[in-house]
DNA sequence: ACCGCGATGCACT
DNA sequence: GTGCATCGCGGTG
């Protein structure tokens, strides 16, 4: 099980060694194998522009999730980070699904395994997180974070889906895996 | 393969 | 009123 103080870091150094851990919400999820990082200076960050009552988590301690609806339909998971006072996130953005996939499945409906997982919504969505999980420290139940047994091979590339500071190659992957919301180049 | 678009909440100008 | 840290579907190559 990782601790809190795994997210007490920058999160430039906590997004690459999130790649491997497993993610579990109530014992159904699987291996993270994206991720992207959100700093306090970072124009497409949350926490850019400062705190606000959506926001606010990611001004608290780290090792909480920090749960924010996308495009009035789906939720995304952050790990709020922290060095010195910062308010910091990585955006978990895919798992390789490991635990409780007839679960994942069955929330789902029917799209192919590989797509379970495979984008920030569509991981929401399988674990069932919501605005209910906001808040919520990721070392306790219903989260259970479990150390990666290698190490992985990591690639980097821009970060997707946002128009401000798009260039900053702060997103993070598991070289090769299948699982993937969109491939590296 | 790519491209367009609708669904829908809410922070912020 | 505008713009998203999105997704899935339906159209066209």
């Amino acid at each position: 099980m990782l601790g809190r103080d795994f997210f007490a870091r920058s999160v430039h150094e906590v997004a690459p060694d999130l790649i491997g851990v497993t993610l579990l919400v109530d014992g159904v999820g699987g291996t993270i194998v994206e991720v992207e990082a959100y700093d306090q200076e970072d124009p497409a960050s949350h926490a850019f522009r400062g705190p606000t009552p959506r926001n606010a988590v990611m001004f608290g301690a780290p090792g909480f999730a920090y749960v924010y609806r996308s495009y009035g339909i789906h939720w995304c998971l952050n790990a709020v980070c922290d060095v010195e006072g910062r308010a910091e996130a990585a955006l978990v953005r895919a798992l390789a699904p490991t635990h409780g996939v007839e679960e994942m499945r069955a929330r789902r409906g029917g799209v192919p395994d590989r797509a379970l997982c495979s984008g920030p919504g569509k991981l929401c969505r399988a674990l069932a997180i919501t605005r209910e999980h906001d808040g919520l420290p990721l070392d306790e139940p219903p989260f259970a974070l479990l150390e990666r047994a290698s190490e992985p091979e990591i690639v980097t590339g821009p970060r997707i889906g946002i128009t401000r500071a798009a260039e900053r190659p702060w997103r993070y992957g598991l070289a090769g895996s299948p699982f993937l919301s969109r491939p590296f180049r």
